[in-house]
DNA sequence: AAATCATTTCGTTATTTTGCGAAATAATGG
DNA sequence: CCATTATTTCGCAAAATAACGAAATGATTT
């Protein structure tokens, strides 16, 4: 009996994000972003990334329809800053699907040892 | 002065992994390893997930390049389990990545935990 | 209105990914 | 040794991704 599982939207949505994660640029990106806590320019981005602007473009858009970024327009820039909801979405994604498993530790022993 | 950065080998890591977690199948089967403690069949997954076995094999081999599941031959089966180094490894630079712009982590040990 | 600046969209090319079924492997049972 | 079972590799097609330069857009300044 072929008992096919329907794939949980919550996997779907996860794999949106691991998606957009899934290039270093993007990745280089969403670190710079989250661990400066700043905003900042793709003009700043392309110095110093070893990208084009239209593929920097192209990563900033995908980041963006992921939603884990927004761009605010500021002419003549565009200010890039973490979607914070979804930014906090994620990590609450990442740390569901990290943590261990409920029948596990209970006073700090290691299952399995002694 | 366009001072062009080079992309971390941790960020080069970690782009690793997230292509590797990027889809619906394969996340599924990180969940199922991870959550329920235990490890599985290719037989019993590709009874569950809708895909053809030539693809899940497929899968399966992404994953262990990258480093998170790994397979034990026990005949006929093969039995997958989590690489758990590798996945506590993933933990850390996730756990990296999300925290709020703190203190980097050098070594195994997240700033603020135990 | 024309020139300028930052950025995006378009069109193209090369590469990678996803998926399948058929054939190949590897181990076991008759 | 042949058949069976579990899984992987192969060969292929379709789709998605990544990258680039050129052209387009939008806003400002001259």
């Amino acid at each position: 009996m072929p008992k096919k599982v329907k794939i949980s939207p919550e996997i779907i949505e996860m794999a949106t994000l691991t998606k957009a994660m899934s290039h270093p640029v993007r990745l280089y990106i969403l670190q710079k972003l989250a661990h400066m806590n700043t905003c900042c320019y793709s003009g700043d981005l392309v110095d110093e990334l070893p990208v084009g602007r239209s593929t920097l473009s192209q990563h900033l858009k995908e980041l963006k329809y992921a939603g884990l970024i927004q761009g605010e327009t500021e002419p003549p820039y565009i200010k890039y800053c973490l979607n914070r909801e979804n930014w906090d979405r994620a990590r609450s994604l990442f740390n569901e699907l990290f943590s261990e498993s409920e029948i596990m530790v209970t006073e700090g022993r290691i299952p399995g040892t002694q």
